[in-house]
DNA sequence: CTGAAAGCGCTAACAG
DNA sequence: CTGTTAGCGCTTTCAG
């Protein structure tokens, strides 16, 4: 191979080309690049002269080589056709902003072995960061995490032990509160309908938490459903019929998230029933985007935004944990009553 | 400094330590771990066994540096917090599966500068791809997009000249035939209801091809109102209420967003309004997780995964262009007439 | 304040 | 099928 950077050896403008445009040395202009370093004046503005005259775009990926830092945030989660997951990424790149970190996204679909390699592929770029969903992955994926040498953070779940940092709120706990909520209102009949689709470790801790609470006031779950695939408002009413039909007395019904309880408002409208009185409802996460629906649903906000921003913090170096402290945030979710259950007691 | 990888210089475990676990050269470990050329399967065990014990993770910036290839590549879209764009995101991820191929994703907020900075940043790591929404660009973003040395695919609007290539529909059709479709069923006064913040030129363009078709027949627009901020049900609710207020006589609402839109719907059905019959209406995007509103709300399918899938396809370099071939590929978006738009005349 | 030298960890190219 | 050599474009380090 010629000397190096023979002439041109890929279209690719470097820094020796802005150097000798400029007649400043590399090193120089390396510095004035990166705003690093003092400079005179002069030289800083020749060289800004010829970077931008050239159209020089850096190299990042040999400026990482040789600093050894990349300002990637990998951040891996289940998918992106679910809309929790790119609040949480919204989250994310909006407190990122500040910084020169750039988010990377990764989708696992759910499975455990898409997930190790996702994480594989990531960890193999160096990033900064990782932010990573759920607290429950393969051995092979707590290990690569642990060894990977940069902040980890689970997001959206605190029940467990995170390698390393874990941002969310406690589903489990989501689960109980909105338990106690309902017995509180006077329901007794209570109907629940959640997802298995999501392989989804966080619905089930909810619905953990749900049992026990009911538990602790001597109640059982009068039904359930477990379904898989998209939730939508038309899940929603489907499930809702269907429990209704099969279950006469049920006094409340419990969505796993706010689509598919958005659905079942719909349908017990239209079926006149008295939603908010004699029949309670409540959905799980919060999402604005209902606002406007003949009634408000009662849901669990559930801090997607807040979770990402607060990862984000903590990739960013801008959370600080004190040693020996806990190294779980947990997030208060806060139950919204809404017009779909009635007073309490 | 030290002679050439001293000893764990940096606690990053690298090639060369896995040549010394497995007494095989560090160009035949490179070899094995990228499924590259010839390699005896006794040695190849003896690798793949060496890089396994020590946990071994490529370090895919120096790869990169060497190769000169990188497998990223760069999404630059306006929010993360509109479903429009995760949906097209998730296309591209979909697509990118079967590849080695990565997306980075960035926002730029609806703002060209911010889309500069963002662009010069994803540029920087030589992407093998970019993905950006809209062909509205500013001069330098444009510049840097025609220089950036790999496939630029514009996406989510192809009325106007791409740097590259163009994938998406013609927004500017929809509207049309849109105002076509309203008028075959009869309706004239007609009011529009459009989202500003996008900052967007997709939805002004829907908009011109609207008043287009509504001209050929001699109609204009009864009322409209631009609205900012984040489109939900409850923004389509007060807007229709407005407008339903201060002009009397409006037999159609068409709005920019299918949220708005069901909002609308779910108002107008309150007050007792005759909706898909003498008053129509309609949305835009085709979002499925709107099914199971009381109504079917009439709007125009987008094809965002499909424009996702497409890019991907054209980034990964499996779709070909004939030479001379128009660069822009217009997907076809579907009419969906639901419930809320009377038989056609 | 500026520059020269020496790699970062990997792969292309060529030679066995 | 395997190994050797020479960098990729940048930054670190150390000397002026």
């Amino acid at each position: 191979m010629a000397g190096r950077n023979g002439d041109e050896r890929r279209g690719q403008l470097t820094l020796r080309d802005v150097s000798e445009a400029s007649g400043v040395s590399e090193m120089t202009v390396s510095r004035v690049l990166r705003n690093q370093g003092d400079v005179s004046a002069k030289t800083r503005e020749k060289v800004l002269e010829a970077a931008r005259m050239l159209g020089y775009v850096p190299n990042k990926i040999a400026g990482a080589l040789a600093s050894n830092r990349v300002n990637l945030v990998a951040v891996i989660i289940p998918s992106m056709s679910n809309m929790v997951f790119p609040e949480v990424l919204a989250g994310i790149n909006e407190q990122l902003e500040g910084t020169d970190l750039q988010p990377v996204v990764g989708a696992t679909y759910y499975d455990p072995e898409k997930e190790e390699k996702v994480l594989y592929e990531m960890l193999s770029w160096r990033p900064s960061g990782v932010v990573i969903a759920g607290l429950e992955h393969s051995e092979a994926s707590r290990a690569m995490l642990a060894n990977a040498g940069c902040p980890v953070v689970e997001v959206m779940d605190v029940d467990g032990e995170p390698v390393d940092v874990a941002v969310g709120i406690s589903h489990w706990r989501a689960g109980y509160e909105m338990g106690q909520e309902i017995l509180s209102r006077g329901y007794r009949r209570i109907g629940f309908m959640t997802t298995t689709s999501e392989g989804d470790h966080r619905a089930r801790k909810r619905m953990e938490g749900l049992e026990r609470a009911l538990g602790e006031a001597g109640v059982t779950l009068a039904d359930q459903i477990f379904y898989s695939g998209n939730s939508g408002f038309a899940k929603g009413r489907e499930m809702t019929n269907e429990m209704l039909t099969r279950t006469k007395d049920l006094d409340f019904l419990y969505y796993s998230n706010d689509l598919t309880g958005a659905g079942g408002l719909l349908y017990c409208l239209e079926q006149g029933l008295d939603v908010g009185g004699d029949l309670g409802m409540a959905g799980f996460n919060g999402f604005t985007l209902l606002e406007g629906l003949p009634r408000v649903l009662a849901t669990t906000e559930s801090c997607r935004r807040e979770t990402g921003i607060e990862a984000a913090r903590i990739i960013a170096g801008q959370h600080v944990f004190e040693p020996g402290a806990d190294r779980r945030i947990e997030l208060k979710p806060t139950i919204r009553a809404g017009d779909t259950m009635r007073p309490k007691l």
